[in-house]
DNA sequence: CTGCCGATTTAC
DNA sequence: TAAATCGGCAGA
């Protein structure tokens, strides 16, 4: 399994959002990788979206991260209860990232089923199954990830990092509105959601 | 320090 | 359709 490095992060935001469709998020505890495979993305770009943490160059203690170089992992808590993952793109100083919001599972299935429900993936519902990580704090509560994770650079760590998928294929990008930013303006009809089937 | 609000999920 | 639940952020 190749991981993505350093080169791969260190571009365009909404560019990265469409080549992060397919690849692998590899999630290290103990002696187990949990595995998914990437299925939805969106963009964040603080120079231009109001969506954005960092709209306008906005720097906080929570925004900060996304100040950091490609690469580096972006978790916040929404909602005072789920964290969501964001791979930082671009050049250091350039504050923006993409929001992982759906992946499908690809091993230690029962190890995710354990994490979200306390149970194995067999004794799921269909409707468990069918939406086990379709949401960005889904996705984190399947492979235990929470703001220790923040900051984290994904081309050095052993716990989080991505990687190549060399067998899949998609055929067709899918695109839309994001998801739940209606506060955003003009911003809100950027279509900069990307998913496939 | 106070008060509001959110890149969500789940249950009713 | 609404509740859960709390850190981040702005304004006083």
């Amino acid at each position: 399994m190749k991981r993505l490095e350093r080169d791969f992060f260190i571009q365009d935001t909404v560019k990265l959002s469409k080549e992060l469709l397919g690849k692998l998020i590899v999630r290290k505890i103990d002696t187990k990788s949990l595995v998914v495979r990437i299925t939805e993305t969106e963009a964040y770009v603080g120079a231009v979206d109001k969506a954005c943490h960092a709209y306008g160059y906005k720097k906080t203690n929570r925004t900060k991260t996304l100040f950091e170089i490609g690469g580096t992992a972006y978790v916040y808590m929404i909602y005072g209860m789920y964290c969501c993952l964001n791979v930082v793109s671009e050049e250091k100083g350039e504050p923006s990232a993409v929001l992982i919001r759906s992946a499908e599972p690809v091993c230690e299935t029962d190890t995710m089923a354990e994490n979200r429900f306390g149970k194995k993936y067999s004794f799921l519902s269909p409707y468990q199954k069918k939406n086990f990580m379709n949401g960005p704090g889904k996705l984190c509560k399947a492979l235990l990830i929470d703001r220790d994770l923040n900051e984290i650079d994904m081309c050095s760590s052993d716990i989080l990092y991505l990687a190549e998928d060399n067998k899949k294929i998609i055929k067709e990008i899918k695109f839309g509105k994001r998801i739940n930013i209606d506060y955003a303006e003009e911003a809100a009809d950027f279509l900069w959601r990307f998913y496939y089937d």
